[in-house]
DNA sequence: CTGAAAGCGCTAACAC
DNA sequence: GTGTTAGCGCTTTCAG
C-alpha cells in the first residue's frame, strides 16, 4: 500500500520486497540474536536500499517511552545555564537521549506550562532549575507522582524528595567573606537573591555565618535583597554607599551585580580593592577579563550537566528508587578586585 | 482494561466514564465544533477528575508530524549560539512547539549522527549551523529531498539550496576594516577563522575589499587562518609581530581570539590602542567589560533564533516552497581597543 | 529461526 | 452531533 513516492519506508515495504514477515524485519533491524546472520544482512541491504529510517515515533509509542529528556533552564542564554545543558546534552546524547530544551524565562506561569507540555510529551526524565518566581509545585509533583525521573540542579525544591544537584552555596560563601575578612575588610555588605530559591539563602547564611565565626557584628541594614540584575545591583550599591557607616567590602550575589557595582563605584571615583573589596558567584567569563578581574566562586555548569544526566539516566534505566543530592564543590577563586594585601 | 493504578488514562477511559465513544472525546478534547457545548463540557470535567493528560506521542504518530524543531549548533555554551537557541524556543513554544537541542562540537561524525537521529525522531523542521569540519552534506540533503524544511544560520552551505538566515559578515569585516583605517592605522593584519565556512571567508574578503577601496597594498603574510580559538590567537599574534614589518592593528575573526591577542600583547609591554588596534567580531560579552574594551560587531543572536524559528514554522505549516536568504544587519560597536584619535 | 496477530493512544473518513 | 472503523509504524507475545 505504502507505494506512493514521497512516503518514508516503512519495515512492511522492506518485509513486501523481500516476501518476509514484518516482525523479522524488526526483529533484524534491532539486532535481535534469534534472527540469522543471512536475514539480517539481506534485511539491512534493502533497508539501506530503500533508504530506510526507523521512526522513533512509532517506536516509542510502543515502547511507552521517548527516549527523551527534558530540561528547562531559567535563561537558555545564561553561561551557567548553558553550560549545564551542554553537559547534559554530553551525556544524553551518548546513550543515545534526545534533549528537549525550554526556558521559563523565570516566570512561574511559563514553566508550568513548559513542564505539563513535556510530561505530555512523554519525556523519559526531566531535569530542571525552578524559576525565581516558581512558588507553587503541583506541576513538579506530578512527575514524582507518576515516577517520572526528575532532577533538580541548583535551584531545587527543599519539599520534593528527588534527585539533587546542588553547589554547596553556603560554603562558597563562607569562603568568600572569609576571604574578604582575611584581607582585612570589616563592615560587608551583601546582595542577596530571591529568598525562597535555597541557592540565594544559602549565600546569604553562609555570609552570615562566617562574620559570626570572625565575631564580627551582623548589620542587617548591610543586607539588600533583589532579583540580582544589572540594574538593581547598581540601586543596591547606592543604597548601602548613603549609609551612614557605609560598607568597606560587598560580597554580591552574583558577577552580573558584582560587574555593575563596580562600575558604578569606578564611576564615583572610588577604588577597588583598596577603597572596597568586591567580590561575586558564579564565575562568569567576563570576570576573569574585566578590570579589575573580580574574585568569586566558580560553579561546575558542565559537570552539574553531565552529572544530573548520569542519575537521570540511571533512574529510567534501573527504575532504582534511592534519591540522593549531590553536592559539587565550588572553587574560591581570588582575582584583583578582592586583594587588597 | 486500563485499569491498573499507575496506567496513565486515555481517551478510552474518560470515553468509557462516561459511555460514549472516544472519537467524542477525542474531537471534544481537540475543541472540535462539531461537538455540543454539553458534551464538551462533561469531557472535560472528567478528564479532570481522571488527570488526563493527551499523549502527544500517539498524536504525533497519527498525524505523521512531532510539533518538534530541532537545532543544532557547534556548541550550546557559547554566548552567541545560546543566544540563538533562546530566540528559537521563544518563537517556537509560543507557537506550540518543541524544542530538541544538540551540539556538534565542530565534529563532522557527530553532527551527521545528530542530524540522522532527529530525522528519524521526525522532527518537523531543522534549524542547523553546521560544525567548522563538515564537508560533506549528504545528510542536510536528506532533509531537503524529503521536504521537510531546513534553515540555516550562521554558517550556511551555499550549495543547499533553503532558507538562510545570515548576518553580513562581508560588511561588517569592511566596516570594521575601514573604522580602523579611519584612526590612522596603515598596516592591517587579519585572523581568519576555516576558509570553507562562508562565515569567515566573506569576513576576510570584506577585509581585502575595504583595503582595495583604501588603496592600502594588500600582504599575503598579514592574514592567518586558524580555527579561532584563545591559544591560537596566541600563536597568531606571535607570527604577525615577528613578520619584518609587523601590523599595527590587528581585526581578529573573533572576540576570543581579540581578547587573547590583547593580553600576549600587553604582556609584553605593548599598549592598545596607541601601539596597535585591534578589533574582533560577534560582540561577546566580556568585550564590552574588559579594559581595554574590544571594539567589534555585533550579530543579533536572538534574533536571528527568532527569525530562524519564524521562518521554519511558515515553512511547515504553509509548505510553501520558496526559499530566502535573511541577511541580518551587523552593528560596528567602537570601543577603546581601537580608538586612538 | 520466523510468522500471525494484537495493540500502544490517538485521529479522521465515513456513516447515520 | 456522535459512533464505527481502520490505521499511523513499530514491537512482542504466542505459536510453530
Amino acid at each position: 500500500m505504502n507505494r506512493n513516492k514521497n512516503a518514508e519506508p516503512t519495515i512492511h515495504d522492506i518485509a513486501r520486497e523481500l516476501e518476509i514477515s514484518a516482525s523479522t524485519v524488526s526483529r533484524a533491524l534491532n539486532d535481535n540474536p534469534r534472527i540469522s546472520l543471512k536475514t539480517k544482512e539481506k534485511i539491512k541491504a534493502v533497508a539501506d536500499k530503500l533508504g530506510y529510517r526507523p521512526n522513533t515515533l512509532a517506536s516509542n509509542l510502543r515502547n511507552k517511552k521517548s527516549n527523551t529528556i527534558g530540561i528547562v533552564v531559567p535563561l537558555i542564554n545564561r553561561h551557567f545555564f548553558s553550560s549545564v545543558i551542554s553537559g547534559v546534552e554530553d551525556v544524553a546524547f551518548k546513550a543515545g537521549f534526545n534533549v528537549v530544551i525550554s526556558q521559563s524565562n523565570d516566570l512561574a506561569a511559563k514553566e508550568i506550562s513548559i513542564v505539563q507540555s513535556m510530561f505530555s510529551n512523554r519525556v523519559d526524565g526531566l531535569i530542571i532549575s525552578i524559576a525565581m518566581q516558581t512558588d507553587t509545585f503541583d506541576h513538579l509533583k506530578l512527575f514524582s507522582k507518576k515516577h517520572i525521573p526528575l532532577v533538580f540542579f541548583d535551584r531545587a525544591v527543599p519539599e520534593i524528595e528527588t534527585d539533587k544537584i546542588v553547589v554547596d552555596d553556603f560554603a562558597g560563601a563562607y569562603r568568600v567573606t572569609q576571604h574578604l575578612i582575611d584581607q582585612g575588610y570589616q563592615r560587608i555588605g551583601h546582595l542577596a537573591g530571591p529568598q525562597n530559591l535555597t541557592t540565594y539563602l544559602d549565600r546569604k547564611n553562609g555570609y552570615i555565618d562566617a562574620l559570626r565565626k570572625n565575631r564580627i557584628a551582623f548589620d542587617e541594614s548591610l543586607i539588600i535583597v533583589n532579583t540580582l540584575t544589572s540594574e538593581e545591583g547598581v540601586l543596591a550599591v547606592q543604597q548601602l554607599m548613603s549609609l551612614p557607616e557605609p560598607p568597606d567590602a560587598i560580597f554580591c550575589g552574583n558577577d552580573t551585580t558584582a560587574l555593575s557595582v563596580m562600575i558604578y563605584l569606578r564611576n564615583k571615583g572610588i577604588r577597588i580593592p583598596e577603597d572596597i573589596g568586591i567580590v561575586g558567584f558564579s564565575n562568569e567569563p567576563f570576570s576573569k577579563v574585566v578590570s579589575p578581574s573580580i574574585s568569586t566562586i566558580a560553579q561546575p555548569g558542565f559537570e552539574m550537566g553531565q552529572k544530573a544526566a548520569e542519575l537521570i539516566i540511571r533512574k529510567i534505566e534501573n527504575k532504582e528508587r534511592t534519591y540522593q543530592t549531590i553536592t559539587l564543590p565550588t572553587e574560591l577563586i581570588i582575582r584583583e578586585s578582592s586583594s587588597r594585601k
